[in-house]
Parts: structure tokens; sequence; C-alpha cells
DNA sequence: GTGAAAGCGCTAACAC
DNA sequence: GTGTTAGCGCTTTCAC
């Protein structure tokens, strides 16, 4: 055994013996100084900030099985989708007490599941969003560790899902009103539950309004992909607004459009989704809007209560969506 | 003491029982596999998959001090320059079998120390991006465990930079050919380092090419600054190119420039830095590029070499960076 | 090449 | 309210 108590680390035996009292009376002044005289606690902690000492993770981690930490994984940090709910769970963590691994599976299922034994015993739980992996992985690791969903709809594992369906209601709604007869979605990844839900939405609030639709399917979804598409949505004669996956393949779509010439929304309406984008597009992106950030705070959340035992029941926490209308909306062009 | 060994958790022993040898020789079998028989390290390995146990990295770290961990700590997640940066990191960091913290600080250099704080323990090492804290903290931090710097520059610490010269070098050269006498540069924060060096090196070259510079402030750097400062660049009369010192800042001014019916490049050029939007705009923007994800890739490999003690010298690793004319840059106007 | 045993730093019974 | 003490699961000297 190597003692490594050369330089510098102060542990839980030197602020005890500066106290002189032991060093379980110094562990509970950190983790319950409620069973403590205030004094004895203020004493503690005096010395301990004094000593520079700080408990240490992994000795606590051994002998209580908690660990402080939870694990977020997700398919590709570098989709606009993802920093926002990565920032908002990061903070209520932080707030909480925890610390984040941070766990980037390139779209690869295989790395996911690498990358989850990797940190299983240093995480307390883990926030999976937009997971890759197959339900029976995840329900197998739901059955070891808490794990809480983002978009993906598992029954039995407490899950976040953001639910299109008003967002595009009004969506549709809002062209209708504008007067299109004739729209298109532009859809994304068929293995996409969020697109799923996107796509479904989009037809159950055409049949209402009785709009016309017309679907074109997208590769991977990003600017590319959307610049890519203008051909076909253009070559969609009677079509005068389109509807897209996400705000990256919109924002595409636009380049698409101004490079050809194509006014919008003058000649052709655009609404993305996700609304991440903001107002950055020009003219500015309508889009169906979605809490990312607050999926991210509420995947804690339920995170949390499933590490305090308070899980329990089947927790399904569905976000609404909505539109905001911003200059790639308007009155269809007549024929 | 509550033995929590009920349900799960495949510990040492149980593997050693089951190939009838001792704990040692399955701790080697894992961490010093050439110590042992070929033949044990197999029925070991066999052994161990088949119980399903994986080594407590918690019992490990206190046994031996190190715990396979690192943070990387930027302001926010959400600016579009750190996911690429974070992910190329996060992925070095796991091929070498590493875990990643992240630490999101919110432009807030207290909770930045705090959020280190937290994590000391835990981690091997550091690698701070665009760190907010001053530099006496971060000397401090770096006396006591291995800290790699990205875009800070303190002599001692290992650190990236991402040297914009080049690029703007390029920049400014292209405007000078495309006949621009007058330009001006959007200003980011005061203290930020990227700031500094951008702006001497778009005063540097300015010199060297005969134009006259004029510099515009700008609060926080986004795409709402940019687009609210169009005005007061518009109102610099013989301007025909300006350079803002991030895309997003560039992204606004576009923005801004477009409601007021300016046609880029026709009336005004605009060029932004980081390239982080790649042909997102429209125009597309032009750009000074720089490998934000190398950055990352190598501030965790001086970090890694840190951790080997292979650190040694007063390493100052600079990334270069080149321009990408697309669309939003071209002669200048002729007033 | 392998085993026995002493810790790593902390927490949690259990006494007092 | 506080101290004593036995581990948590692993690694690493020493012996053999």
């Amino acid at each position: 055994m190597t003692p490594r108590r050369s330089n510098a680390a102060i542990i839980i035996d030197d602020v005890a013996r500066a106290a002189g009292i032991s060093t379980a009376t110094v562990s509970r002044a950190f983790s319950r100084p409620h069973m403590l005289r205030p004094e004895t606690v203020a004493l503690v902690r005096k010395l301990a900030d004094q000593l520079g000492y700080q408990p240490n993770p992994a000795a606590r981690a051994l002998s209580t099985g908690r660990q402080g930490n939870i694990a977020i994984v997700l398919p590709d940090i570098a989709n606009p989708f993802f920093p926002p709910l990565l920032r908002a769970a990061q903070a209520a963590a932080d707030a909480a007490g925890y610390s984040v691994f941070l766990g980037d599976s390139d779209e690869n299922s295989t790395r996911e599941a690498r990358l989850i034994g990797k940190l299983t015993m240093q995480v307390e739980g883990f926030i999976l969003a937009s997971s890759r992996m197959t339900n029976r992985k995840i329900v197998e690791l739901g059955e070891r560790q808490p794990v809480v969903l983002i978009n993906r709809d598992i029954p039995g594992l407490p899950r976040v899902l953001i639910d299109p369906a008003k967002g595009i209601g009004a969506a549709v709604e809002h062209l209708s009103q504008l007067g299109h007869k004739n729209i298109a979605y532009v859809s994304g990844p068929a293995a996409s539950w969020s697109n799923q839900q996107r796509e479904y939405a989009v037809e159950k609030s055409c049949a209402k309004h009785k709009l016309r639709l017309r679907t074109l399917p997208i590769g991977h979804p990003d600017f590319e992909s959307g610049r890519e598409i203008t051909e076909k949505v253009l070559a969609l004669k009677r079509v005068t607004a389109v509807i897209t996956f996400d705000d990256s393949v919109a924002h595409g779509l636009l380049a698409g459009l101004a490079e050809r010439g194509i006014d919008v929304p003058r000649a052709l309406s655009v609404i993305g989704c996700d609304d991440v984008l903001g107002a950055s597009t020009y003219p500015a992106l309508t889009s169906v809007s979605a809490r990312c950030d607050e999926a991210g705070r509420l995947a804690f959340e339920l995170l949390h209560k499933s590490l305090n035992d308070e899980g329990g029941d089947d927790i399904r926490s569905v976000l609404d969506t909505w539109l905001v209308a911003r200059g790639t909306t308007g009155p269809a062009r007549i024929d």
C-alpha cells in the first residue's frame, strides 16, 4: 500500500485532531449537523474551512453507496436541441448537490451502452435523452438503476415527453386561417419518437381543418438536408406552406428558397419545430416552441424523486408546445 | 454499518470465490494482467463477465487515488462555440478510458469556483474553457491539480489557444482586395482573452493594408446585441465592411441589415468569427474559421499528458485560424 | 505467479 | 451529543 498522504490532502482525522473530537463527530457535522450541538458544528466547520478540508466523495460513496453523481446521456451534444436541456438539467442537479457526468453517444447505441456501463457504478441514476438504445436495453437498465427518459415513451419508466400536439395544432390552425389549403410536412428520422408524434399531430390537425397534406421524408435532420429538399418542396405545385421536423431543416429550407429567389412568406410559408433558433434566421422563423430547458429541469426533478424513493408510480410528464408566429408565415399565395 | 450487499452488486470476492483464488489475483487480472499467468487472467475475465462483475470505481479510487475522471468546465454550454469543443474533448477522454464531468458555470466566476471545488476530489484534472476566474484562482488550482486551459493564456499552465491572427489577417486582406478602405470591428467582452486577440489582430492587419478602422463595442456578444448594433454600424458613413467578434453577433447584424433592406454584400460586407454557424445564414456567412473541436481534443491530450507526468514544460499549443469566404463579402460599394 | 492482510477516508451501528 | 469501531470494495506491499 502506498501512503499517498504526503502532500496536501486534509482528511477527516486532521480535522478531528485539530478540534479534539472524534472523526464520527466531524463526519456528522457534515452529513447530519442537526444531531450535534450547534457549537460543535460551528467549530468543526470553522476548522474544516481553515484547514481546507473537503470530504472525499470516493470514501463517502464507498461507505454509503451514494455517490452524489448522476449522468446525462444524449446522442449528440452538437445538436442545438440538447444544450439548453443539458444546461437546465445540470443546473438543477447542481442545486440539489449532485455533480453530473456527460455522455455523448455519437448517435450510436453501442457506444451509448458502453458509456452507461462505464458510468453505472459512479452514478446514482441516469437521464437518457433521445436514447438510441432498444426498449429492452433501457428497461434492463431501469431495473438496476433509476433512469429518467426524455422523449422516449416506455411505460414503467419515469419520462418527460414533449408533446407536439398543441403547438402543431396551433401551427396548422394558423396556416388555415391564413388561407392555406395545401401544406407539406418534411419529416425527420422514422425511428425518432419525436418525429412519430409530430407527423401524427400534423395529420390529425390537417384532417380537422380539412387541409390537404403531403409528406416529404428526409435523411439526417439537419441544415443541409433542409436545403437539399427545397426542389422537392417546390415541386409540390399547390403547396403554399411547409412544416418541418425541426428548426435546422426549416433553416436549410429557408436558405434553399432564398437562393432561388423565392419570397418567404409571400410565396411559401415555413414553420419549424423546437424553436431553438430563436429569432436568428431572416425572416425570423415561425416555430413550434418547446421548453427544452424545462424538459431538462423536469427530468432531473423526476430522477431526484426516484433517488429518494418517491418515484412510486408510472410517471409520464408531458410538456406542452405552442406556436410562436414570426416572419416566415403569411397569407397563402393565390395561384 | 448497513450491509448493502443485498441485491445484485457483484464484488471482487464473488469472483475470487467462483475462481477459487484470492481477491488479489482477481484485482491483478484487471489492473496488472501481465503479472499473471495468461490462463489465470482468462479464467478471471470469463468468470467476471459471467457474473457481471465490474470493479467499483469508488473503492478503486479510494485505494489508488486515481478516479479515472476528468472535468470540463465552461461558461455556457448553450453558446454554440462550446458544444463541438465539448464533444471532441469528451470523445477523446472516453477513448482514453476517462469519464467526464460537465460543469456549466453560467458565466459566473463564483459558481465556477464552487463547481470546481465540488469536483476536485472526484477528478484527476480539469479542462477550463474560457474560464471566468481570475488568474490567481486558476494558478492556485493549477498548483493542486492538473489543469489545461482553453483560450486563456497563463504562463506555466498547459493551454490551447485559438490564435485569430492568420484568419483575421486573411479576412482583412480579402476585404482590401475587394476594394474596401474603411472597415469596422464590432468588439466582444473586454475581459475576454479572445476578444483582445481579435481586436489586436484586426488593428495590426488594417495598419498593414492601410485600411481605416473603427471599433464598436458591444455588450454581451449574442444575436440580439448584433441586431441592436446595426444602427451604429450604418452610422459609420464610409465603412463598407464589418468584422464582428463572433458569428452570433454577425448573424444578428445580418438580420438587422436585412430588416432595413440593406443588401449584403452589395452595400455592406460582413465577416464573423468562429465559423460555428456553418453555411446556415443567408447569405452564407464569411467567417474566420477555427477548429474548436480540435481545441477540445488537444486540451484533453495535454491533460492526459499531465496526468502521466509528461506535462513537463510550459506547453502553449496554438491553433491557427483561416478565412472561409462565403456569401457575405463582396466588392466595396462605391459611394 | 499467487495469497494474506493492511489500509485508502469515510459512515453508521452501537455504546455510553 | 459524542466516541469506538467495524466495515464499504479495492489495491498493494510482503511473504511464500
